[in-house]
DNA sequence: AAGCCGGGGCC
DNA sequence: GGCCCAGGCTT
């Protein structure tokens, strides 16, 4: 390419950067993390959102950090303290993989690169942290920016590989971090998924896709298997009858028996060596991938059991509101 | 490349 | 009920 055309495309590129960069500026929302320098905060922060919305984790940034101030901090924590805190806020391998980075790691890398190699961290978590804490110039692609550059390029399907050349090229070198955040805020408060507010978008002149904003991407199906579970709440002589979820799908986390399929309940109580249960309800809890039916049956004569301070999911939670709310006079 | 992994808010 | 979120790991 002539000398013509690069002076072109870095105009181009400018007139993008001050518009987006300018917009940022004045409509940024007043987060947590914003203006925070410790590198620790900022990847706490990139951790927790990872497909989580900022409201959702804005409470778990909070209660983090109030116990666990430090990477040292973190590092000399058990592992299931670290799931107390954690615990509602899904995707527990997130968790997981900060206590073990803490632990590997005395300090956090100040390069993309470095960083991509702990635990827990991809390109996007990477490039988030090495731009906004360390000023690296690479670009960090998450949802948001996937959305808002296949509608700028009116790009179908575009691959991973393609959507971070672009991002690569867009960014304001000067100024990385904040135009990283930039992208992502657009993202999320103007070029939304289903009904994008082109009207208040600071750069729609630069977008192709925007006459048809539903079609860049193209959306991607998702399915539900449907799945028939039992869970038994059993109070037993010591009381609260818990166990330790291993595997990947809540691991780590502690929950009442639960068999799934055909013979679920005698498997549930020959496991625990119980004649009979009774039944209290259904509980309905959905997973990415998954739409759980739970049978939820509790041992007569059960007392009021609690979980004692156990990291436990939301589904346990509602298996545990159900049978105990049960065993109230008044429901 | 495709599956798996939570929970919640919005439509 | 579907969609999708400041994604990463495993197979």
């Amino acid at each position: 390419m002539g000398e013509r055309g690069f002076i072109v495309g870095s105009q181009l590129h400018t007139s993008l950067q001050q518009a987006l960069l300018g917009w940022y500026y004045q409509h940024k929302r007043n987060l947590p993390w914003r203006g925070e320098t410790e590198a620790y905060r900022i990847l706490l922060s990139e951790v927790l959102l990872q497909q989580t919305r900022v409201e959702q984790a804005i409470p778990y940034y909070h209660r983090f950090l109030a116990v666990f101030p430090s990477l040292a901090a973190l590092a000399q924590a058990e592992l299931e303290a670290v799931l107390r805190v954690w615990q509602g806020a899904g995707y527990y391998a997130r968790a997981r993989h900060l206590h073990r980075l803490a632990q590997t790691v005395s300090e956090l890398p100040s390069t993309y690169s470095a960083l991509l190699e702990l635990p827990g961290l991809g390109p996007y978590t990477a490039a988030a942290v090495a731009s906004i804490a360390f000023g690296e110039p690479v670009a960090a692609v998450d949802g948001n920016v996937r959305r808002m550059l296949s509608r700028w390029m009116a790009w179908e399907a575009p691959s991973p590989k393609q959507l971070q050349a672009k991002a690569d090229e867009l960014l304001a070198p000067e100024a990385p971090g904040d135009w990283n955040q930039a992208m992502m805020e657009l993202g999320a408060t103007v070029c939304l998924p289903q009904t994008p507010r082109c009207e208040r978008c600071p750069v729609a002149w630069f977008c192709r896709g925007k006459a048809e904003p539903g079609r860049y991407p193209t959306p991607k199906k998702r399915v539900q298997t449907p799945v028939e579970a039992v869970a038994l709440v059993w109070v037993g002589p010591d009381g609260l009858y818990l166990e330790r979820r291993e595997g990947r799908l809540l691991g780590g986390l502690w929950g009442v028996p639960v068999e799934e399929g055909a013979g679920a309940l005698e498997r549930l109580l020959q496991r625990l060596g119980l004649e009979r249960a009774e039944r209290v309800g259904t509980v309905q809890h959905a997973f990415t991938h998954r739409k759980l039916r739970v049978q939820v049956y509790r041992v007569p004569g059960n007392g009021l059991g609690d979980a004692g301070n156990r990291p436990l999911s939301r589904l346990d939670r509602k298996i545990l509101e159900l049978a105990q709310a049960d065993l109230l006079p008044c429901g």
